[in-house]
DNA sequence: GGTATATTTTGAACATGTTCAAAATATAGA
DNA sequence: TCTATATTTTGAACATGTTCAAAATATACC
């Protein structure tokens, strides 16, 4: 069932992600209009529908593909740095590099933000795939790193870096800044400010402050990770 | 040029109003239609964009009707509590409550906060009066109150709050649990990791980690306030 | 009251995301 | 090759936010 011969759809889907790729980069998410997708790609509006149900489906695709060269650029950081805040900072800038060219349409997965009913969601369940995956990006990041945290935290850590890092995007989208110079400022004095005080964890007093904190995230969690098991009625 | 007599606009603007809450309560944002507003107005499609530019600036109206209610409450708690912590408890109960009735289409604009350019998002440049309004407001709660924090945090208090709140309502517009429990244990949580972690601002360790967060609140405040001054090559 | 101006109302038209039944084409089995 | 089935493509149609020129109505001034 893998690739065996370049199916006609293949060939027509590449056409659509092509040239939507180059209209959003130009036009942004909202400009695009799918009839010029398609008409850029040849072929019917119909057409465009049959391969992407959606016009978010589109810009999720591209979400799904960064994941994946992340995930390649991770190793590499991986492989010469362990320091982990070194590593985070390298990540985020990748990140930031690498998203560049897409930043003006792929704004719309962040902005959608707080909406989990919508697919486009980073927390709604279509995307839960990827969500998972980043968090197991930086999970493995924290695993090979030197980060000391007391333990009540450490297996947060990953969804709270995750949490931490949508922010930044969310910032970075609206950094209307000369080359985002305020988003790496940002990125500095946030990491310098997370830093500390994870450090800190370990210390006697903040012991209650770690367990509210690990509460708290938990809450978070648990609208996040099961938004469609319809109506938990918890106690 | 206060209120005279009656006019017409205003009888029209009343009707269109109560037309929109009742469709908005019942099928939510999205699901009702400019038409069916309309049409429940009694007046034509092309009269209600008359007096309301988009769908948008309906919602809007109900976000600043709202505020003043929650000010009127304010003035309330304070003349019983001073203790910042019960206030804020109150305050966030209140607007929790009041704004039962309109969670299901009053999320838009809580939705739509990843994006700025969005006049709907509470960041937005044309919800700055809004925004200035509540902040204000907390400004004045925590200046009646009894709350203790380092000198350098102080200024930025009310900001923090603010900040604090939206990610509640973020929770709450999207909490599925009966009654929104979660919600509620959400906010007992989360004050107390705050009220813990604030009565500790004031420890001399804490220093660099005050003036972290100050930097941190003031760089994202950059990216709020001015968002229309267009292009701010900063240094 | 009559006329000029301002306000309000109308309905048609437009743009765009999306759906769908039917047509065109490809594929497989005889 | 021929036929049946599966896949792909098409274009028309729909829903809905929004715009706009023209018509209807109100208001102000003589």
């Amino acid at each position: 069932m893998t690739t065996n011969k370049p199916k006609k759809s293949d060939i027509s889907k590449e056409k659509i992600l092509k040239a939507s790729l180059e209209l959003f980069q130009v036009h942004g998410y909202e400009q695009t209009t799918m009839r010029a997708i398609a008409e850029k790609a040849n072929m019917s509006l119909g057409a465009a529908y049959y391969y992407f149900k959606t016009k978010d489906e589109l810009v999720l695709h591209y979400y799904a593909e960064s994941s994946k060269e992340v995930e390649h650029r991770l190793g590499e950081i991986l492989a010469k740095e362990s320091d982990y805040k070194t590593c985070f900072k390298l990540l985020l800038q990748f990140k930031h590099e690498q998203l560049l060219p897409v930043r003006s349409f792929f704004g719309v997965l962040v902005q959608q933000a707080g909406n989990l009913q919508n697919p486009l969601s980073p927390f709604s369940s279509s995307t839960k795939e990827l969500r998972d995956e980043a968090i197991g990006q930086i999970e493995y990041l924290i695993e090979n790193s030197n980060l000391k945290v007391h333990k009540v935290l450490r297996p947060h850590m990953a969804k709270l870096f995750w949490l931490y890092q949508m922010g930044i995007v969310l910032y970075w989208i609206n950094d209307t800044s000369h080359e985002q110079v305020r988003t790496n400022r940002l990125i500095d004095l946030s990491l310098e400010l997370i830093l500390t005080a994870l450090s800190m964890s370990n210390l006697p007093l903040m012991g209650q402050i770690n367990k509210s904190l690990v509460k708290v995230v938990q809450l978070v969690e648990s609208c996040t990770a099961t938004p469609n098991l319809e109506e938990q009625h918890d106690a």
